[in-house]
DNA sequence: AGCCTGACTTTGT
DNA sequence: GACAAAGCCAGGC
């Protein structure tokens, strides 16, 4: 990755902020889409990172995997992997309601990928840990 | 208990 | 620059 801009993740980082026991890899994937800001989008390595397992960001994708029977709402549309597209569009109700909320965010999205992703992206990292 | 899968990412050829 | 392979870890069967 050498878009620095999207990853100000230092070598130095501290430890994770990790959940106590009890609380699923799944809970803290949750969490954290939450708290991606209306009009920005995260990436998957970013969420990954985030909670320490930014070397297997497949598990946070995977985690999204069941974001559809959690209760409170998360907005997987927020989340789209490092290229900026739309890769989980196709697990969506259906593969337009992710751009279409994305849009709804005064998120340009060009052919299922984000415009100026950079410029939106939000990562947890920088953002929450600080 | 063991094997397979997966909405990703990185690195090597 | 494009393609291929590996690594990651947790859930599902």
């Amino acid at each position: 990755m050498k878009k620095d801009a999207a990853r100000a993740t230092q070598p130095g980082r501290n430890e994770v902020p990790r959940q106590p026991k009890g609380y699923s890899f799944f809970q803290d994937v949750y969490d954290v889409v939450r708290q991606v800001p209306k009009g920005r989008v995260t990436t998957y390595g970013a969420i990954a990172n985030y909670l320490g397992t930014k070397l297997s960001a497949r598990m946070v994708g995977w985690a999204m995997n069941g974001a559809h029977n959690i209760k409170p709402k998360v907005p997987a549309h927020r989340v789209v992997n490092r290229n900026g597209l739309l890769s989980g569009k196709m697990h969506f109700a259906t593969p337009t309601q992710m751009q279409e909320l994305l849009e709804k965010e005064k998120i340009a999205v060009s052919e299922e990928k984000v415009v100026a992703f950079e410029s939106l992206f939000w990562d947890p990292v920088t953002q929450l840990t600080m």
